[in-house]
DNA sequence: GGTTGAAATGAACGAATGTTCAGATACAAC
DNA sequence: GTTGTATCTGAACATTCGTTCATTTCAACC
């Protein structure tokens, strides 16, 4: 039977990946040293190499579980939604999914040029992947009728920019509560692409 | 009189500022080195020194001409235009204007975490006032009736947002023309604001 | 042709980087 | 209490970093 894992660990571990991604959202990956995570985490830099083989390592799966959780957390929200309420459940979502992890939604563009290119195809892949789930929202209406849209592609861009802006100044102690910027974001989108 | 200026200093100054800014946009700041810039420009690391008093000196120099070249440029596109006209105004000039400028747009925004406090507030206090001239837009049609918007802040803000993301997928190769895009921005604009 | 002075070099500086690893440590199992 | 092993340290490594500065280069002038 496998040993028991060292209590340690199933601190550690999490820790550094929270460490890391708060530390490299404020900074920028290549301004934050090894050193620095290690002691926000309160251990030695050499520990961390427990955990992760490498510092790319480290920024790779931090992206990458970010938008795997974002794909994941999509369609499971989506199901059971019916095509036409689709877009409005993608708002809400995507402000919501996005309100909820600044740190992550901030690296996970910010530092797509930091990735080697082998890391850089994959994060890219699971972007364009979210990025067509709108897409095909879109697409569906404005092929049904239900939205008149003068280019598929550019709305889609601009709604995701648009949403993924909220990021840039809400605050949750500001003007506005949650609620009201979803529903104004919400309100937008409906008139972006309305027939 | 004056000493004629030596003839290297009118080539290798702008130089090696266009070089600073391409690499800074494409690596970002933490990861280029001042040797990385020389050699781009065809010279020794010490040879920046005369061109500029350090590394954070040039980052901050190029983030603050470019907001201050976008207000100077936006002001005088602006000129003459009245209030009815100017949204429209805005968005052909701000499309055309990040477009035309991806690496200086790109660097004024990722690297504002590397700026020192100082030099935040002044980079952040030139944003804020682009900012408000389409803010300022916004409101005098939302008073005059000639827009209606939930929340006259949000709008600038996601307005700004769905515009300057055309620089992360737009190509002057692609399969739109600038000027179909810019109609495309401007039509998205005008459902946002729609009485 | 010699003088001047800006421009650029090349070497050097201390500091910081990511990473490795032999050894210390702590703790569960017996 | 001894053992085994996962965890962590502390020191060291080879690089690289931003920056400085005495020295060299070279075009412009008298």
């Amino acid at each position: 039977m496998a040993r028991k894992i060292g209590s340690h660990a199933e601190i550690t571990g999490p820790a550094i990946r929270e460490a890391a991604l708060r530390l490299f959202a404020r900074s920028g990956y290549a301004a934050v040293s090894m050193r620095e995570i290690a002691s926000e985490v309160g251990v030695r830099a050499g520990a961390l190499y427990l955990y992760t083989p490498d510092k790319q390592t480290l920024l790779f799966d931090l992206m990458r579980e970010h938008l795997e959780g974002l794909l994941a957390a999509w369609r499971e929200a989506r199901s059971g939604i019916e095509p036409v309420e689709r877009l409005e459940c993608f708002v809400q979502f995507h402000v919501d999914y996005h309100i909820d992890r600044r740190d992550a939604v901030f690296l996970a563009y910010m530092e797509l040029r930091n990735l080697t290119d082998e890391n850089f195809a994959i994060i890219e892949a699971l972007r364009r992947e979210y990025e067509s789930e709108l897409e095909a929202i879109l697409s569906e209406g404005h092929k049904s009728g239900a939205f008149r849209l003068a280019d598929v592609r550019v709305t889609t861009m601009a709604v995701i920019a648009m949403l993924t802006g909220v990021n840039t100044w809400f605050s949750e102690e500001g003007r506005l509560s949650r609620e009201r910027v979803q529903r104004i974001y919400l309100n937008l989108t409906r008139r972006m692409v309305k027939a």
